[in-house]
DNA sequence: AATAAAATTTAGACAAAACTAAAAATATTA
DNA sequence: TAATATTTTTAGTTTTGTCTAAATTTTATT
């Protein structure tokens, strides 16, 4: 079965929201997608005309085992041409997105696989966000928010809550990304914020905010 | 400027046919794109609108110079991409063509640039063509078909001229590829044919045909 | 429970890119 | 040159994906 850009964007976005909530409503898809409620209900139909779905008119949907399949094609593709685009072409991590929301349409599972060896298999793109393998498959680790490490523990960054252009310039200012060593030297009880060792940098203190949206794992 | 899937697609066409006849007219554009001599009426009106065309009702049409640049704007991304699989994804040479006809309507300039350095700024792609710079500037190497060179003159092969799957599937079976090298044995006088040396290898027998469409340079 | 508010769907329209069939312009040839 | 054939364009339709406005269903509030 293959899918046009504008289904797979639905199916996409479909999969995103229904990890939070479970069913999802046509409102918070359109918002999601930046468009009308009327369009999302056209592309429910069709999307349901291919069994991707389970849909009850006025009752809200959620993807099937094939939508879900499909929406995991797509995030692997995304999460793979970001990888691709950040360690081979050096790019920065905050700049990757809408390229790789471009790049993640082309149809060609060869290409996909040659690849994902190519790029040596990765499980998380630049972003700390698991890479599904070909079956669907989505790696894991345990973490944690960086607000519940234990002072002087060493941890590596693993993924950014919430990733925004704001978040993301804000860590590249204080030169963290996936894969930085960090130790928590203090915390304020002021406003919580943390006091925190980058790497081999001096000091610095994040505000809790920030501390909340970065996960870490065990060194 | 930019441009649809579809504009690019057909100022790529145009842009074929008119290095060979200059004006071109409708119905042969349609026959290149597969599709109806109506539906080229269409596009054109639209590429005129668009500035990219010098175009009269019923007297042919050609591209400008901005329809030019876009045009090799296109060619490039195409013939980086096909590098790209290639020599990075270890594509056989003769399966990239339509994944480079997805590639190349990816829009990021900064992509192609940086796509461009990570494969060393190469001249030709894999199939011997040359790689339009990002200025629209063509390299030029001089060669001549095979079946002008001299015996015992050893040559490299530099690209093809009939790049149908039939031929790029005989090539793979004689192991010949753009940068193989090559000499001339003998000619046979009955048909034309020429036995040849590839690399290593050893000898084999060409038709004449095939010797035609073979381009090579010096070594 | 009745009414108001919110969410959702339907109906009808539009734009892009394609198509078919018919008309118009150009080219060929007898 | 008149008749015929070919090429090209126009006119009107189709499909996909979108939209607005109106109608309907569900949910929330007196």
């Amino acid at each position: 079965m293959s899918f046009t850009t504008s289904e797979e964007n639905y199916i996409k976005g479909i999969f995103h929201l229904q990890q939070e909530t479970g069913l999802v409503n046509t409102n918070s898809l359109a918002a999601e997608m930046q468009t009308r409620p009327a369009s999302v209900t056209d592309m429910l139909k069709k999307l349901k005309s291919k069994k991707l779905l389970q849909y009850e008119k006025y009752k809200g949907f959620k993807l099937n085992e094939a939508g879900k399949k499909a929406a995991l094609d797509v995030v692997r593709k995304h999460r793979l041409w970001e990888f691709f685009l950040v360690e081979k072409l050096k790019f920065d991590w905050d700049k990757v997105h809408p390229i790789a929301e471009e790049l993640e349409h082309i149809s060609s599972e060869e290409l996909v696989q040659r690849l994902d060896n190519f790029l040596g298999n990765p499980s998380f793109d630049p972003h700390g966000d698991p890479i599904p393998d070909k079956n669907g498959k989505i790696p894991v680790i345990k973490q944690q928010s960086l607000s519940e490490i234990p002072f002087k523990k060493n941890v590596t960054v693993s993924s950014v809550g919430n990733q925004t252009a704001q978040m993301l310039d804000m860590l590249k200012h204080y030169n963290i990304a996936i894969g930085t060593q960090l130790t928590i030297l203090k915390k304020f009880e002021f406003d919580g914020s943390l006091e925190i060792k980058v790497s081999k940098q001096n000091a610095c203190i994040i505000s809790e905010q920030v501390a909340k949206n970065v996960f870490v794992h065990d060194v």
